[in-house]
RNA sequence: GGCGCUAUCGUCUAGGGGUUAGGACGUGAGAUUCUCAAUCUCAAAACCCGGGUUCGAUUCCCGGUAGCGCUACCA
């Protein structure tokens, strides 16, 4: 039978990494298997859930780089035979199955009321006893309750559970087993008509035909209620039910992601969302490449790197592991450089450019000559960041120059109180101003003659010069940046670029007083 | 409280009845005749505890402990 899987999110918020990973791992099984990966929207939850995270989910996924046969934004004649595939829109589904499962004796009309459980619960808490649906609804003669329920009065739909272990196969975590009074009578429709999560979930996952059911292990213990509705669904006769046999699919449940606390991540743990990721210059390979290795790795384990369908290639369920893991920022860092420097320019340019415009360092729409030089900039800057939204921060040395600050900061001062420094830099500038333009050979030239009056070398004689140049003493190779230096002052910009000349003549003029 | 899942360097992990317990991130040191970064080299760094099984357990079993999850008319 052909693999199908399905990742199921609620859309009550951005797309957070851990379920991207949970969607990732469904994805990478489903391809490895030539399957079908279906995209199901759970918004069942009315109160959370909202239109607009919808379209965004199904975003994120693509920017990872996932893509789905069905989903909720597949036309009826473009694949997608099990639809609809949002929860809201299969309530009649929710409600004609219960209904059958009512008529076949395996479910019943419940009339307790929310306080009055709320009571049993906490009575059972007090007693330390197994705090679980009493059951009190259970016997009611199935003629009263319908009459009952005709009359008008609210009830809700729970399933009938058989007093027989539940035991289910986990493609990660092994045989897992639990006894039905740990359970109780899960409620499958609300008194308001709608279907629950546990029930919600079996009757689409039965009917789209899942296979494997691939989640986090937050539902385990969910699992043997969802069981016990398959088992009731099975057991229909069959002129109702669509011809689906509602035969257990494959359960693989995946560790919990945590944050370095040890709490699962969450949005404390700040920067979580694909969005957020997005926005910070997080490469969709780096995040993809770094959560497929959270919770799975290679056989041999010693290979970090890989490309979307390298994964695919790689990729199997015996391999994930079953111990929760930490989500490292450091790490993804590390990924994301190296994607970054093994990434073509013009990608990273475009990528790029919006960050530098957000920080104000550009105008609206950058002209060729300016994209040219931006593309230097980059290229200069790109070694020393983990992500393009700390270019900006990078490129301060090009779009700010304040002398009397760099020359009030207390580094500079250390390196500007040394003996050869107010020599190096006076013949540095004497030289440098020459020419209108500093040229890389005038640069070089300039240097040279200085080293050799001075008799200053190493860092006692770049680091005045840098000082001078850029307001820091370290940095990016200078031959490299001056360059860019005075071709940012030839263009537009919403703040000029000052000239190396210029650099000079203020920083000497601050340096006097 | 009950039930369940989990447990190898700080972190992600490989491995598996006998190994110098492997790799990666990070950390430290060194190298690279401009610093910083990058890069390269080297180094330090781990089998949760207690029982059992066994000639031998980090590996298998049991118990403990800890972390996490579920215990809803949330998903």
């Amino acid at each position: 039978m052909a693999v199908r899987v399905r990742f199921a999110p609620s859309p009550t918020g951005e797309l957070h990494v851990g379920n991207a990973r949970t969607a990732l791992f469904n994805w990478l099984y489903a391809r490895r298997n030539r399957g079908v990966f279906v995209l199901r929207i759970e918004d069942t939850d009315v109160e959370r859930s909202e239109a607009r995270y919808e379209g965004q989910l199904m975003q994120d996924l693509r920017w990872l780089g996932l893509d789905w046969e069905e989903g909720p934004d597949h036309l009826p004649d473009r694949g997608g035979a099990y639809g609809p595939y949002r929860q809201s829109e299969r309530l009649a589904l929710y409600q004609r199955y219960a209904r059958e499962l009512i008529a076949a004796g395996s479910a019943y009309y419940c009339f307790c009321s929310p306080d009055e459980l709320e009571k049993d619960r906490r009575a059972a808490q007090a007693a330390g006893r197994q705090q679980i649906y009493s059951g009190k609804c259970r016997a009611l003669p199935p003629a009263e309750a319908i009459s009952r329920k005709e009359a008008g009065e609210t009830a809700s739909v729970r399933l009938r559970v058989p007093d027989e272990p539940l035991r289910f196969e986990d493609l990660v975590s092994g045989t897992v087993e639990f006894s039905p009074d740990v359970i109780g009578d899960p409620i499958l429709l609300r008194s308001n008509g709608t279907a629950a999560y546990n029930y919600a979930v079996v009757i689409d996952d039965g009917l789209m035909q899942i296979t494997h059911v691939i989640r986090g292990d937050d539902h385990i213990s969910n699992t043997p209620r969802q069981m016990a509705v398959y088992h009731a669904l099975a057991r229909l006769p069959s002129p109702a039910t669509d011809g689906c046999d509602w035969r257990l699919p494959q359960f693989a449940h995946l560790s919990t992601i945590l944050g370095p606390d040890h709490t699962r991540l969450s949005k404390r743990h700040g920067v979580t969302s694909l969005a957020h990721f997005r926005e910070r210059g997080i490469l969709p390979e780096a995040l993809a490449n770094y959560l497929a290795l959270l919770g799975w790795a290679p056989s041999g384990g010693d290979r970090e790197i890989f490309s979307l369908p390298e994964l695919v290639e790689a990729f199997s369920l015996e391999q994930v592991s079953r111990s929760p893991a930490i989500f490292d920022p450091v790490k993804l860092h590390w990924m994301n450089r190296h994607y970054l420097k093994q990434s073509d320019p013009e990608r990273v340019l475009d990528l790029a450019i919006p960050i530098f415009r957000a920080a104000g360092q550009i105008g609206e729409s950058p002209g060729e000559d300016l994209r040219r030089w931006l593309r230097g900039v980059v290229e200069l800057l790109l070694p020393a960041v983990d992500d393009l939204s700390q270019l900006p921060e990078q490129a301060r040395v090009i779009f700010e120059y304040d002398a009397a600050a760099s020359i009030a900061n207390d580094e500079n001062q250390q390196v500007l109180a040394e003996p050869g420094a107010r020599q190096v830099i006076e013949g540095f500038a004497e030289q440098a101003q020459q020419d209108e333009e500093l040229t890389v050979e005038r640069f070089r030239a300039a240097l040279d003659h200085v080293k050799k009056t001075t008799r200053q070398k190493g860092k006692s004689l770049f680091q005045p010069v840098r000082i001078a140049l850029t307001g820091s003493p370290s940095g990016r190779q200078l031959d490299r940046l001056v360059p860019l230096l005075e071709a940012g002052s030839r263009l537009e910009l919403p703040k000029p670029v000052k000239s190396c000349r210029q650099r000079l003549m203020e920083f000497q003029q601050a340096w006097q007083r």
